[in-house]
DNA sequence: GGGGGTACTAACGATATAAGTTTTAGTAAGGGC
DNA sequence: GCTCTTACTACTGACAATATCGTTAGTACCCCC
């Protein structure tokens, strides 16, 4: 039973330390003195974890969701989308060099009164772009045309320094030695708004040749003014100088390179054969990128012999050193190991390495060769395609192939042959459009000139990626796409339109970033070694300020408009060979029909757009690796991800990746940006980036027993066999009975359905494969972000550790550590655990291994034999792994020894019921879930199994049958996964559903079945709220609550929210701080699509930046299981960062906690202590006093009887304002006169502030009644009044007495 | 003895009529009878059948049976407050109740081939039934599925259609009216007013008053000339107005599964030409039409100007096509993946 | 020359579509104590 | 008379979309005063 000192009791006992820590006092210490281990000397963050300092910052007055700061110009929905299109289409215009349109969009943005402040960014960048493309001929024209935009055209605007920065980058085009450019170049400075270092510190503008004239050669500015990633490279650049002015460079002396210290001598002739050798293949394979790509190339060169020549200079046998002198280390022809004769393990070389020396000498040479590869892998994916498929077709026509069934990639390189030049037609016609516009247009036919004038839409967009790319993408796109949406063979045309065009638009992102990227260091060419360490760090300076910076994104109307134009003409050249039959002769006939076909479907009498793709394509697919379509983006990656320092500056190089994933929620993204800005989140910043560091390999032993698997097509395990194609069921004669056609119209469903759901299934195991074996003998990172409960997730979404068993299992820890005595106990707990056994004690699990010790062997030893013993574990392929390890470990004379890279899992038991437990305080709860010491294990769902029971001998008693039928029938298993749901807000029905599923296979009937899961759903709710009565309570209370905001209004409301009378929008969503201080904002509103016109169909999407109603029963089911999601990811971030901090390669599955077996004990060490750190502080009063502040002067909507007095005086006043404006008085009103008066309430103003406290308004009187419980009333019809109170929060519920320091010694909270 | 009958007044006390709507004035329900003639059909009524579908409080049915002493009379209800009248009323009366949902097609199998306690007679497929008739109500909007989904039993003749073309009396929200009697180029032109116009001879025998006639065929008031009732004499008043529908099954093409297809197809894109429209039967559909279509000025037409006939033709032409798609392919399987990104 | 009115068009909103029907919550009524 | 249960009807975001039509708002042009 519960015991009930009640909250109250409690609280008072903790209202002195909360008083201190909501001032923000520093003298606060944490409550760790309890602990006076290491846990808490994470110096600064303290106790408060984050949370204080940043629900402060997103409550504070001053903070504006809706304000630009995350992109839309202010808090009226239209004019934030207006200026986004703009900008994306003044980012185009800009790019495609429509200066003339760029600046008509640049006077529409001026016009954005609430964009004013931030225009000059927009204008910076037309004004960097017209001087980088030599648009001004002259120091003294730019000076003019600024002059004139500034003072004329933008008055309202002045320049700010990075104006400066592209003036002195301008004038320093010109001879600086020139006393006239000199004299520019002061003016400039002197104009400087923030001084001389603001100016210089925009490196992606200035040059280093930039800093070089004005340090070395003017002597303007002292090394000091420079931003710290350049000096060295500058100080490099005088150098070089020095000796060039000296000598003619030595090619061999250069040669000579030193890695760590060894010197490594050269035949200086061998190396120039390689050189050559290199170009040869890059020009033969791959098409430069760029034009200074053959400069970069050089250095690659250079860099690829420094990478050998490091290698070598380890102690490897003859045959590793034999695959290294033969490996090309040539990033660009070596992305990764798509043939895998010519790859090289570089784990297999790393783990034979013997001396800590050698294997960091190893890691260091290995990081500089992927540093390339990571930049040539997110650039280059495209041509690869393209040069694949012409391969492939130069080949065929060199055989003189002429069969029908033509391989694939001839085909694609037919297609994108017949694109190719109706798009490059396009891009002619849209830039000739553009030329009209510039001289005011012209007269033409009608038809073309709507042709034109769309054109004048998404012409800007079409301009800037290469034609040759779009093709490509366009194409890549499309295959990808098959059989997606649930179209049996083809895809949605909304899907694929907006895909092609975000493809395009990614494209275009990074295409820029390199192109600047290689713009600004292209002075800095053949350099020696160590400057490759700056450069790479000032790239990456580089780099993180050009993706911070953009805050573009194209709409999705421009994406879906070039999308469709490229599919429209990709359908209107792709063919493909068919064969029919003649219905009347029946003879096979041969033809040739689109690829691509575009049509309808309709489901539910709703139309649905559909791209079909034709069925002799679709065999040909199923066949193909399409591995090399997969987005570089959506690979993990080879070196460290980018750190996260804000929001939006992580994971990969040349992709912007946001910390949330946030679907469409710029009010989500507002808050983020408010307490990223405020460097609030920091702890959330090094939890994720330990989880982005932990660098992974992929088992090879078990990726060659799936291989094996795989290849023989059949179905194994958890990987469904191939499938030849669908067929379906012949309709039934036209006269049988409705229901028989009906039968049948379902049973096609249900087939077509589980074909492609297993087609998927198939597909999604062979990406996972093939970038498994991309990635053999690899080291790589997965980069995470959060959704937008903050749990973490790898952005790589095929192949992650996330993913399935088989993901699961293909997975190592790069880093080995010697297992000792704890490291094999865990590992053989870990074995135990995946084969489900995982109730019992440690020692029992132990057992468990030990007593399987053979079966052990035989599994690793021949997996693939029929029957093996691993196949019966309940995660067969992980558990095979362990076999694997455990016994090569078991090889060794003494197992301890072993170098293991097997992660090892702890798992929460019942995570959700955990944090729940240690909310409510339950006693009983908290031990059904471990939170209490315990020599073994508890097992809820048999606890819950035994509860139910109990409840249903008592009805059979009773005489109730259902009881009687179902007493004997209740297993754990039956109630598991409802119980486990339980606490994620799972419905009734949902629950229903959950049961049968495990009753239907007892019970043959399906109605009866049905009935029966029905009845003891119930049964096992209330058995669940029974043994979690606190957690329930707080379930409710969280529930009630958000119920109450998300029908709550804010008093500086919009009128259009009023705009159905007196029934208003609710704009308010549910926020909260997470322990961390990650704000959370629930993005459950309406959506608000809208059909937009493209050149196929109409398509139905919605507009990102609109704000919307929220949507209140999504707010309210939502919010309880995302309160707690948002609790277990802070508990997962804080040991994240604190096993990060002790060493440990850590990963996690929200509730799973993985590292190495021997750190095992460790970890579990951390993980409680973190636990009890997240919950010390009463999380649940904490969130209502952020509530309480957050939305205070909120109001709701209530019925009061109209008897009642206050409805009386209500009356009043209603009628006495409506006599006052003249019309009648509506909510609004109220609202706004509320308003007023909680303004002059906080005025300064003593007088007016006297006068608010005499202010009546229909809030006020509720107010001072305080609570209008007696008289509210459920109905609503004459006899109630509607009325607008404050919005109050029920009171929270008691607390049991659990103390979560219990925990501290309780192994078996995780295990 | 006739039947009694229970008037407006005391059948408008019913709690629950299940969004349904019924004309509750037994005289009104005489002249449409009138006007109606069943005797045509029905040479000697008194040896017909009728099976009264959704029949409600029943009132219409007492005044059918006591005017033609039908052989048998059934009526089937599954609506409790509507049951509960009916047996209070009729229990014993030579009315039938048949306790079962109209909704579900094993309550016609139960009734007829298990149970048999109401057999029609089965007549060859050449003219109309002159033994059986079917009475309906489907006023209820949430009903518009099973209306339409009779009409397709015509075309398949399975159901109750199978016993040979069986006149149906179908009361039906004004708006499914329209829908269904829409003649070709009109605004409400769609695939359910082609099935009707595949399969039956329809009219519009009664219709509530106020209703625009210009949202009906012009020639269709004069043609059917329909007796037009006040809103005050239905049950429960407010909501859309009611129409009472003459079906008359009648001869039609089998090749439903190909007709369907196109036709469906054709008619979303109703105001596009044909000859753009038809590219959406199926990879390179426009070039197959374009050759084989003689009449150049046809493929100029649009689809909502299409007759059945034309879309027989079509139909036709599709069925001949080599390369056509397959046509049982046309769905969508369940909304499914899409994880997170 | 200016203002007002008209004509045209873009833009937005509404509606029908097909044809097994579908959750889920909230409210009203009814029945049992 | 009260509370609890049941049943019906009201939700509709999964008409998880699209073609078409009608209305409105905006703009340009013309004519008249």
């Amino acid at each position: 039973m519960l015991r009930l000192p009640t909250r109250t009791i409690r609280k008072s006992s903790l209202i002195p330390k909360r008083l201190i820590s909501l001032k923000g006092s520093h003298l606060h210490k944490p409550a760790s003195d309890i602990f006076s281990n290491s846990s808490s000397s994470n110096s600064g963050v303290g106790q408060s974890l984050g949370f204080m300092k940043s629900s402060q910052i997103s409550m504070s007055p001053g903070f504006d969701p809706f304000d630009r700061s995350h992109a839309a110009a202010s808090n009226q929905t239209t004019q934030s989308r207006d200026v986004m299109q703009l900008w994306s289409l003044l980012e185009a215009c800009i790019c495609s060099k429509y200066y003339n349109r760029a600046f008509s969009i640049l006077q529409s943005l001026y016009m954005v009164g609430s964009h004013r402040p931030y225009f000059i960014d927009d204008y910076n960048m037309y004004l960097e772009s017209l001087v980088e493309n030599g648009l001004i001929s002259s120091i003294n024209e730019l000076d003019k045309k600024l002059s004139d935009d500034l003072q004329n055209t933008f008055k309202d605007v002045d320049y700010n320094d990075r104006t400066l920065a592209i003036m002195v980058h301008h004038a320093l085009k010109y001879n600086h030695f020139q006393l006239e450019t000199q004299n520019h170049l002061k003016i400039y400075f002197r104009m400087s708004v923030r001084g001389i270092r603001s100016i210089l510190s925009h490196v992606n503008i200035l040059t280093i040749s930039d800093y070089a004239a004005l340090h070395a050669d003017l002597k303007m500015i002292s090394l000091n003014d420079i931003p710290e990633a350049m000096k060295p490279l500058l100080e490099n650049k005088a150098q070089e100088r020095k000796k060039l002015d000296r000598e003619k460079p030595d090619m061999l002396e250069r040669e000579k390179v030193s890695v760590g210290g060894n010197s490594l001598d050269v035949d200086p002739r061998k190396i120039e054969a390689d050189h050559n050798k290199c170009i040869f293949s890059l020009d033969q394979e791959v098409k430069p990128l760029e034009k200074d790509a053959a400069t970069l190339k050089a250095v690659d060169t250079l860099n690829m012999r420094v990478v050998r020549h490091a290698l070598l200079g380890l102690s490897l046998n003859e045959k590793q050193k034999e695959q290294i002198s033969k490996f090309n280390f040539d990033a660009n022809s070596n992305l990764l190991n798509v043939d895998e004769k010519k790859s090289l393990d570089f784990f297999e070389i790393y783990r034979s390495l013997t001396t800590e020396e050698d294997k960091s000498k190893f890691e260091k040479a290995l990081d500089d060769f992927n540093q390339e590869r990571q930049r040539a892998l997110e650039n280059r994916a495209t041509d690869a395609a393209k040069e694949r498929w012409k391969h492939d077709f130069e080949e065929a026509k060199a055989r003189g192939d002429i069969s029908i069934e033509k391989r694939l990639n001839v085909k694609l390189w037919e297609w994108y042959s017949a694109m190719l030049p109706l798009v490059k037609e396009e891009v002619k016609l849209c830039s000739q459009v553009f030329a009209g516009y510039a001289n005011e247009k012209k007269n033409i036919l009608k038809m073309d000139a709507k042709q034109d004038k769309a054109r004048l839409d998404y012409g800007p967009y079409l301009s800037l990626v290469d034609p040759e790319k779009m093709c490509v993408i366009t194409i890549l796109e499309l295959l990808k796409l098959n059989s997606t949406g649930g179209i049996i063979e083809g895809m949605r045309t909304a899907r694929a339109v907006i895909s092609v065009g975000k493809a395009i638009e990614m494209e275009f992102r990074s295409e820029q970033l390199l192109k600047s990227e290689s713009q600004a260091f292209r002075d800095l060419g053949k350099n020696s070694h160590e400057l490759k360490r700056y450069l790479q760090r000032a790239k990456s300076t580089f780099r993180s300020m050009k993706i911070e910076e953009n805050k573009i994104m194209w709409p999705q109307t421009a994406r879906a408009k070039i999308g469709s134009i490229l599919i429209s003409m990709l359908i209107h050249v792709s063919k493909v060979e068919v064969e029919g039959v003649d219905p009347v002769t029946k003879q096979k006939v041969y033809g040739e029909a689109p690829a691509f076909a575009h049509g309808y479907q309709y489901h539910n009498g709703s139309k649905l757009g559909v791209l079909k793709i034709h069925r002799s394509l679709v065999h040909q697919l199923n066949g193909e690796r399409l591995v090399a379509s997969v987005q570089p983006q959506l690979l993990p990656m080879l070196v460290k991800p980018r750190p996260w320092k804000n929001w939006k500056s992580g994971g990969y190089y040349y992709t912007q990746s946001t910390l949330i994933r946030s679907k469409d929620s710029p009010e989500q993204i507002a808050y983020l940006k408010a307490v990223s800005d405020a460097n609030a989140i920091d702890t959330v910043y090094n939890g994720l980036n330990v989880l982005g560091e932990t660098p992974w390999t992929v088992n090879r032993p078990l990726f060659e027993v799936m291989s094996r698997v795989w290849n023989s097509g059949k179905q194994f395990l958890d990987i469904p066999g191939v499938q030849e194609k669908l067929t379906l069921v012949p309709p039934p004669p036209r006269e049988a009975d409705p229901s028989v056609h009906r039968e049948w119209k379902l049973k096609n469903k249900e087939l077509a359905n589980k074909f492609s759901s297993n087609r998927s299934t198939r597909c999604d195991s062979n990406y996972k494969l093939e970038i498994a074996r991309a990635f053999l003998g690899e080291k790589f990172y997965f980069p995470h972000n959060l959704d937008f409960r903050g749990r973490a997730y790898p952005l790589s979404p095929h192949f992650n550790h996330l993913g399935n068993d088989m993901s699961r299992g293909l997975l190592l820890f790069w880093n080995g550590k010697r297992l000792g005595p704890q490291g094999l106990k865990w590992l053989k707990v870990h074995l135990s655990n995946l084969f489900g056994f995982d109730k019992a004690s440690l020692n029992e699990r132990v057992q468990f291994a030990d007593e399987h010790v053979n079966d052990i062997k035989q599994s690793a030893q021949d997996p693939l034999r029929e029957g093996a013993w691993w196949m019966t574990a309940e995660k067969p392929w992980q558990a095979l792994a362990t076999c694997m390890e455990l016994n090569d470990a078991m090889k060794l004379d003494n197992p301890e020894d072993f170098i293991s890279h097997q992660p090892v899992h702890q798992d929460g038991t019942c995570n959700g019921l955990q944090h729940y437990a240690a909310l409510g305080g339950d006693i009983d709860g908290a031990t059904q879930v471990n939170l209490v010491p315990n020599d073994r294990p508890q097992d809820v769902y048999a606890h819950v199994a035994k509860l139910v029971i109990s409840r249903l001998q008592v009805a059979a008693a009773k005489g109730d049958e259902l009881a009687m039928i179902l007493k004997d029938k209740i297993t754990r298993k039956v109630v598991k996964q409802t119980v486990m749901t339980n606490v994620y807000g799972v419905t009734y029905v949902g629950a229903t559903f959950q049961i049968d599923k495990q009753l239907s296979n007892i019970f043959e009937d399906r109605k009866y079945s049905l009935e029966l899961s029905k009845y003891l759903t119930k049964h096992v709710f209330s058995a669940v709220r029974e043994l979690f009565q606190g957690a329930h309570l707080i379930q409710d209370w969280l529930g009630e609550c958000s119920k109450r905001i998300s029908k709550s209004i804010r008093l500086d409301v919009d009128e259009k929210s009023f705009k159905n009378g007196n029934k208003p929008d609710f704009m308010t969503s549910v926020i909260w701080t997470t322990p961390l201080g990650l704000p959370i904002v629930q993005p459950y509103r309406e959506t608000n699509k809208k059909q937009v016109t493209t050149n196929l169909q109409t398509i139905f999407i919605s507009d990102p930046f609109g704000v919307n109603p929220v949507n209140a029963r999504r707010q309210k089911a939502g919010f309880p299981p995302n309160f707690i999601h948002s609790l277990d990811a802070s508990h997962m971030l804080l040991s994240a960062a604190e096993c990060g901090r002790h060493g440990l390669d850590f990963a996690s599955v929200h509730d799973s906690y993985w590292t190495h077996a021997c750190d095992v004990d460790k970890m579990n060490v951390f993980l409680r202590e973190q636990f009890i750190r997240l919950h010390e502080v009463d999380l649940i009063e904490r969130l209502k006093d952020e509530f309480d502040e957050r939305y205070r002067n909120y109001v709701q909507i209530a019925r009061v009887e109209r008897t009642s007095e206050l409805a009386k005086q209500i009356i009043a006043l209603r009628t006495q304002l409506s006599k006052e404006l003249g019309r009648q008085a509506t909510l609004a009103d109220e609202i706004y006169l509320e308003k007023r008066r909680v303004q002059m309430l906080q005025s300064e103003d003593p007088q007016e502030k006297a006068d608010a406290e005499k202010m009546v308004t229909t809030v006020s009187l509720v107010e001072a009644i305080g609570s209008i419980e007696p008289i509210e009333s459920k109905k609503s019809d004459a006899s109630t009044l509607v009325i607008l109170t404050p919005l109050r929060l029920p009171q929270i519920p008691p607390k049991g007495n659990f103390d979560v320091r219990e925990l501290k010694n309780s192994k078996y909270f995780f295990s | 003895m006739p039947l009694p009958i229970r008037n407006y007044a005391q059948l408008s006390k019913i709690k629950h009529f299940y969004g349904s709507k019924f004309l509750l004035n037994e005289k009104i329900h005489d002249k449409i009878l009138d006007k109606l003639k069943i005797e045509k059909t029905f040479k000697n009524p008194k040896e017909m059948k009728v099976l009264d579908l959704y029949s409600g409080p029943g009132q219409h049915s007492a005044i059918f049976y006591n005017r033609y002493k039908p052989n048998q009379y059934g009526v089937m209800e599954s609506r409790p407050d509507f049951q509960k009248i009916l047996k209070e009323q009729y229990e014993g009366s030579p009315i039938q109740i048949f306790a079962k949902d109209p909704y579900e097609w094993t309550s016609y199998t139960d009734l007829i081939d298990s149970e048999k306690r109401f057999v029609p007679e089965k007549q060859p497929h050449e003219s109309l039934n002159d033994k059986f008739m079917v009475i309906a109500n489907l006023t209820n909007s949430a009903h518009e599925g099973l209306l339409m989904q009779w009409f397709n039993c015509i075309g398949n003749t399975n159901w109750l259609q199978r016993f040979g073309y069986v006149k149906m009396l179908l009361w039906v929200p004004v708006s499914s009216a329209i829908k269904l009697l829409a003649a070709p180029g009109m605004h409400m032109r769609s695939k359910c007013s082609v099935v009707r116009e595949a399969f039956t001879d329809t009219n519009l025998v009664a219709i509530s008053n106020g209703i625009e006639k210009k949202l009906f065929d012009k020639n269709l008031f004069e043609s059917n000339d329909p007796f037009i009732f006040q809103n005050e004499d239905t049950y429960p008043q407010r909501g859309d107005g009611i129409a009472l529908l003459e079906v008359n099954p009648k001869k039609h093409i089998t090749d439903l599964d190909n007709w369907d297809y196109v036709t469906k197809h054709l008619l979303i894109l109703r105001k596009t030409r044909l000859k753009d429209a038809v590219e959406s039967l199926g990879h390179g559909a426009k070039d197959y039409f374009s050759q084989k279509v003689e009449d150049p000025t046809f493929l100029n037409k649009y689809p909502v100007d299409l007759t059945n006939e034309d879309f027989n033709y079509l139909t036709n032409l599709f069925n001949l096509w080599p390369f056509k798609p397959d046509i049982y392919m046309d769905f969508i399987d369940i909304y499914q993946e899409e994880g997170m990104m």
